[in-house]
DNA sequence: TGTACATGTCATGGG
DNA sequence: TACCCATGACATGTA
């Protein structure tokens, strides 16, 4: 390596005026002034031992001042809180500790037990948006919140760091540690050095940071900063700073860089607490802030006092935010918190037609920002903005065909997964369309514009002047939605018609069966009958007799009934001659 | 990957 | 004539 060889190198002031010209001539190189100056770096080496030291000792006090602090609370497993131990003595907790004591952990215990005693009744104070508190933040806590255990943990820690006198207290013990280490402070309290997902979190850029500072950050704290941090830059050269960092992230890898500038210091720092550069965030210029954890993006979206913050221009870092166990919420970051805008912005969405917006729906959040970009919205003042709530007789008004249980009207003899996946694409849909009246500002509930009778609708309607985009969604909500509950409707009597036909058909089935076997059975009787009848016929047949006491040729006579009950001997060939007259 | 099913949506016609 | 409803047809998502 290049940086190996030139300690054997003594260049001479020539040597170094040279690579001063040729370093300020190419200062995007991404790598400082002192990369070329090897005496430079041994100075800085050298202080930088000695600030080791001072570190290495102020780290341990650090780590006792954690465990006076720990042994002062308890995680309550219920809450997932910590709440001040009970002191069953009704001694204070920081006796247990006193195997350590020093001033600072004596005088930070005090005055934690003023703050966990008022902690539990300081709820209401938001830490995230204190950050006067959280200037203070890293120096103590930092290596608790590294665990990331738990968000309710860090957020007790910022309830507890929330407090006056605890803030007091760590004003002064951030002056005593600022004495010792001679203003420098330490580069690895950060969380993120020790939590790997802070590695995915993309670091804000620090002109971004420093430029964004006077948005994000309120007076209060900048000046809480600079007075915690005299020494250090004030934010406004941050800029600077970051011209004579090398970019590590870019170009070289946190490790590399130790090995190259601080080979003793890396073995040294293993053994510690933090890691100054181990973990991907080493080297970073912004590492030599104490404040840096501030700086993580969704962070700044939090302490952002209002859409400052240009969210639009940093997609990634909500994509790029692993939701594992960092403590961030996703969902309950800014994008979905801010009141104010649409969760996907205020980009309006003109001339799109329906059809457009079913395009978008397949990707609900673009296509909630592209709808906001299409109209624009002609905000309603705040009672309409707020969507009214349904009227109890309002919904007693719904139509016969109640849309808001389809699943419901298709009885209980379906599955209940079928009956969860209906339920599932309905609330999708439904989804879908408040998703567009919210973009679209729309001062009705959805349910509102589908189920309202025609003239409630358009009384309600007259109430609002709202704009062509939004009369066009709210028709085509109730369009969709009338119509969506008379296909389900209609579908239900065709599955109802298919039913009922296939129960006749069933019927009907049963019904010839049983004629047939009832033909089948008079055919039987029948037949029995007219071979009783012939058998009859013929039994009186032969017995008579004509004149001379000689039997009737049946050939030549046949016997015949009369309605009256009658019977003639009637011969066959008179019957024949008979029915050649009648033809 | 093909298929069956459920659902939403549109077009159309009747009341 | 506008509106509502019913329904066939089609598209789409899902198991």
């Amino acid at each position: 390596m290049m940086e190996i060889e030139m300690p054997k190198i003594h260049p001479s002031q020539q040597d170094i005026d040279l690579i001063d010209i040729l370093w300020r001539q190419d200062i995007d190189l991404g790598a400082g002034r002192e990369v070329f100056d090897y005496c430079q770096r041994q100075k800085e080496h050298e202080l930088q031992q000695q600030r080791e030291q001072e570190e290495d000792k102020r780290l341990q006090q650090q780590r006792e001042q954690e465990k006076a602090l720990l042994a002062q609370l308890q995680l309550d497993e219920e809450t997932g809180e910590f709440v001040p131990r009970l002191a069953t003595s009704g001694q204070p907790l920081q006796t247990a500790t006193s195997a350590a004591p020093s001033q600072v952990i004596q005088t930070t215990s005090s005055c934690l037990d003023a703050a966990v005693a008022l902690a539990p009744n300081s709820s209401h104070i938001m830490m995230k948006s204190d950050p006067p508190a959280l200037t203070q933040l890293p120096l103590l806590t930092a290596p608790l919140l590294s665990q990331r255990t738990s968000p309710d943990l860090e957020q007790a820690w910022m309830e507890l760091l929330s407090l006056p006198e605890l803030q007091q207290c760590l004003n002064m013990q951030m002056e005593d540690t600022r004495e010792l280490t001679g203003g420098y402070l330490p580069t690895n309290t950060t969380p993120e050095v020790q939590d790997p997902n802070y590695s995915f979190y993309p670091l804000p850029n620090l002109e971004e940071v420093a430029s964004n500072t006077a948005d994000v950050c309120p007076p209060e704290f900048i000046n809480t900063f600079e007075e915690s941090f005299p020494n250090i830059a004030p934010l406004d050269h941050l800029n600077q700073m970051t011209l004579k960092a090398p970019d590590l992230n870019t170009h070289f890898s946190a490790d590399t860089f130790c090995d190259i500038f601080y080979p003793d210091v890396v073995n040294t720092k293993v053994t510690s607490v933090t890691l100054p550069c181990g973990q991907g965030n080493g080297g970073n210029s912004l590492a030599e802030i104490p404040n840096k954890p501030i700086f993580t993006p969704m962070e700044l979206q939090d302490l952002s006092p209002g859409d400052t913050f240009d969210r639009d221009n940093k997609p990634e870092i909500m994509t790029e935010c692993p939701d594992s166990d960092s403590g961030v919420s996703v969902e309950a970051s800014s994008y979905s918190s801010s009141p104010e805008k649409s969760m996907y912005g205020d980009r309006s969405f003109g001339g799109y037609s329906d059809s457009d917006m079913d395009e978008m729906d397949s990707n609900p959040g673009s296509a909630q920002s592209d709808y906001s970009e299409m109209f624009s919205l002609s905000f309603q003042p705040d009672g309409l903005q707020t969507p009214i709530s349904v009227l109890p007789q309002q919904r007693d008004k719904e139509p016969k065909h109640g849309k808001t249980e389809p699943d419901d009207e298709t009885g209980h003899s379906e599955s209940p997964f079928t009956k969860d996946k209906k339920r599932r694409r309905s609330e999708k849909r439904l989804s879908r369309d408040e998703q567009r009246a919210k973009a679209l500002q729309i001062p009705f509930t959805v349910d509102m514009i589908i189920d309202l009778p025609v003239d409630d609708f358009n009384e309600m309607m007259s109430k609002h002047q709202l704009n062509e985009a939004q009369l066009a969604l709210v028709r085509d909500i109730r369009r969709r939605g009338k119509n969506k509950v008379a296909a389900q409707n209609c579908r239900k009597r065709k599955m109802e018609n298919i039913t009922e036909l296939e129960y006749d058909l069933d019927s009907l089935k049963e019904e010839k069966e049983r004629l047939q076997t009832e033909k089948t059975k008079n055919d039987s009787s029948l037949r029995k009958m007219k071979q009783q009848l012939n058998t009859l016929y013929l039994e009186v047949f032969s017995l008579l007799r004509d004149e001379e006491g000689k039997p009737y040729s049946p050939l030549e006579y046949s016997l015949q009934q009369t309605t009256d009950g009658t019977v003639f001997l009637v011969p066959r060939i008179k019957k024949t001659l008979s029915k050649k007259k009648d033809s």
